[in-house]
DNA sequence: TTGGAGTGTCAACAACACTGACATAAACTG
DNA sequence: CAGTTTATGTCAGTGTTGTTGACACTCCAA
C-alpha cells in the first residue's frame, strides 16, 4: 500500500490503469467540475455575467497589469470572444484598461475596487467548496489531486499554470 | 512529509488549506479540465457534434437502456436541451430509443453499432490522456485525485457518480 | 519605409444552455 | 371511471460563449 512506482511494471501495480479505473476518473472529473463551477455560477446568474466574466476577473486579479494578449493565452479563447467580455467589464467599471507606457499598443488590465469586490465574492464561494473538499480529503490526497491535474494539462497550459503558481510562491 | 492526518489540528498541518493553496487548486482544475476535454473536442469538431453529444453518448454507453429522465438527472440539463441532442443522435442512427415494456411512457436509450464505434473513438482519446496522467502521477496520487474530486461534487452528483461506479465494480 | 505584432471592432454564425407553454400517452389514485 | 401525475416530446424565444473572417489603427523593429 505504501509502495512507490518502483514495481510499476509488475502487473498488479498497474491495476489503477484499467479502463474501468480510467472511466471512473473521467466521470469524477465531469461531476466534480460541475460542483466546482456551481457556486460562482449561481452568483453570476443574478447579474448579467457568466462564467467567462468570472474567468477574466479571476486572472486579471491574479496577474494585475497583465496585457490582453497574455490573458488571451491563459484563457485560450479568441480575442473577439475575450473582447466582448472585457468590454462589458470595463463599461461596468469592474476592470480598467490602461495603454502601456513602454509599448503603447498594449493594454494593461487591472481590477477596479468594484472589480476586486466581485472577485472576492466569487473567489470566496469557490474557495469555500475547495477548502471543504481539501479538508475532507486530507493533505496527501490534495497532493495527489494536484499531481494528477498537472499531468492532465496540455504543456502550454502547464506553463501558464506554472508561471501563475510561481508568481506568488 | 509522510505524516498522516493525525496531527491535522496542530496548525502547521493545515498549511495545505491556505488561500494560496486553494487558488492553485482552482487554477489546476481550470487548466486540467481544458486538457480533459481537448481531445474529444478535436474529434467532434469535424463532425456536426459537440461536447453535449459526447456526454450523452458516454452515459448511454455507460448505462445501456437508461431512460431519458435518468439521463436528464445525470447530465443536469433541461429536457429541451437534452432532447435537441438526442434527436440528432437518433436521426443519425447512433442512438436508438425504445418504448418501455413495463412502463410505456418511458423511452429506453441504447447505442447502435455506429454509436458504440463513435463512443469508442472518443473514449479512447480521452482515456489515453487520463492514462498518461495516471501513469505519470502514480497510484497514490490517483487515489488522492479521486478522493478530492468526490469531495468536490454536489451530493446529488456524488450519488449519480456512486451508482455508475458501483454498477460495474 | 515597410512589415508585422498588438489591439479593437463589426458582422455572421453555431453550440448549448435556459424559460415558458403546450401536447400526448400512460400510469396511478380516489 | 374521472382526475391527476409522470414521462416524454416539441415549439418559440432568449442569452452566453465560443467561432471565422474582415478591416482599421497604432506602434515597434529591421
Amino acid at each position: 500500500m505504501d509502495r512507490r512506482t518502483s514495481s510499476a511494471s509488475s502487473g498488479e501495480a498497474l491495476l489503477f490503469l484499467t479502463d474501468e479505473q480510467l472511466r471512473q476518473g473521467i466521470e469524477a472529473m465531469f461531476f466534480a467540475y460541475r460542483g466546482f463551477t456551481a457556486d460562482p455560477d449561481r452568483i453570476l446568474a443574478d447579474m448579467a455575467y457568466g462564467r467567462a466574466h468570472h474567468r477574466a476577473i479571476h486572472f486579471i486579479g491574479r496577474a494585475p497589469g497583465t496585457t490582453v494578449n497574455n490573458l488571451l493565452n491563459i484563457l485560450g479563447v479568441t480575442k473577439q470572444s475575450l473582447n466582448r467580455v472585457l468590454r462589458t467589464l470595463i463599461a461596468d467599471g469592474l476592470v480598467e484598461s490602461k495603454v502601456g507606457r513602454q509599448d503603447k499598443r498594449e493594454r494593461h488590465l487591472n481590477l477596479t475596487q468594484a472589480g476586486r469586490t466581485l472577485e472576492q465574492t466569487l473567489s470566496d464561494a469557490q474557495r469555500a467548496r475547495m477548502r471543504a473538499a481539501f479538508r475532507d480529503a486530507g493533505p496527501e490526497a490534495v497532493a495527489g489531486f494536484r499531481t494528477v491535474l498537472e499531468a492532465m494539462m496540455d504543456s502550454e497550459m502547464r506553463s501558464s499554470y506554472g508561471k501563475l503558481k510561481d508568481s506568488t510562491s
